[in-house]
DNA sequence: TTGCAATATGTTATATTATAACATAACATG
DNA sequence: CATGTTATGTTATAATATAACATATTGCAA
């Protein structure tokens, strides 16, 4: 569920707390099933159960948050192991890291790369992603100003949501 | 050494290898001594000297490169009285935090509260701060569509400065 | 000016996040 | 089915950050 507005933003709705989350968990496999099929890249049962890991709530999630439920299951886990199929799926777009929070999100936009920018509420650990082109546009002319070549941007808004205000 | 475009952006001029270092490090200070005194905050000889250390550069500086200085400088120090030195001067304005480097760099705007965005080179690792108006703008349309109560920001540009190119 | 409350710093220990280096396993392809 | 490549396992450790409590310093009021 996404739309945009005037401004050629693209926002994934703030996930409200009735919404069926086992319906967007299964898109996004099914998405990244096919992403990976169409590019050939491995899409193995380790980077499957990291990513529905992932992609199991709308809160960012931390790589030991990952390693304990493996261990908790009784799959004797490693960081490595976690950190390289987060690797993975950040190569190909499949998840986002939140940097100021040092954690990781599904993409709701997976079929094109793109650096993603985040809006994340501090009270509920929620979180959302928007593509806005407006955002994009002005670092590019910044950086444009600035003679700079840009490789990729990080932008995080933090605060709280309509749900808990 | 700033100027603003017509978009509305205040730029710090990216700093060029043969700028006066000293000239801007000791700006900064005299800055940040007054802004202290303004504002009947304690500018004390730690947090003075934590702050010179990342002003020393346009380089952003890791927490633990300012302790081993102190260390180097014979000055036992552990890992708190640094952070809690930064935690002060981030507080006060007078520097910022790179999330997506785990670093901080001096503001080259301090008299007034803000989050600046900031443009990092990955090769030489200097960086400059922005404060854009525009994008500001842009962040504050998308969350007011979303009903979510802005608390914090960060916005990172990494890429290969002009120098460097 | 001294005593008190508040603020700042010191100290020890540990939590949290992330990666290096090397060993083994699984896979894909000739 | 041998072989190179990719993926995962394993051990150790690096890098970043904070908790909790002790001591010192400061500013102010009695």
């Amino acid at each position: 569920m996404s739309f945009t507005d005037a401004e050629n933003t693209t926002f994934g709705a703030f996930p409200k707390p009735t919404h069926d989350h086992s319906q967007c968990a299964n898109d996004a496999l099914v998405k990244a099933l096919a992403i990976c099929e169409v590019r050939g890249v491995r899409f193995t049962e380790l980077r499957k159960q990291v990513f529905e890991l992932v992609c199991a709530s709308h809160k960012p999630i931390g790589a030991y948050d990952i390693l304990d439920t493996f261990q908790k299951r009784g799959r004797k886990t490693a960081p490595p192991t976690v950190y390289r199929a987060l690797e993975f799926l950040l190569e190909q777009g499949l998840i986002h890291r939140i940097a100021s929070l040092n954690a990781f999100i599904g993409c709701d936009f997976p079929q094109e790369p793109h650096r993603g920018q985040f809006v994340v509420c501090k009270l509920c650990g929620e979180a959302t992603e928007l593509v806005s082109h407006t955002i994009e546009n002005c670092i590019a002319a910044a950086a444009e100003k600035l003679d700079f070549q840009v490789q990729s941007r990080v932008v995080e808004i933090l605060g709280i949501c309509s749900v808990c205000q």
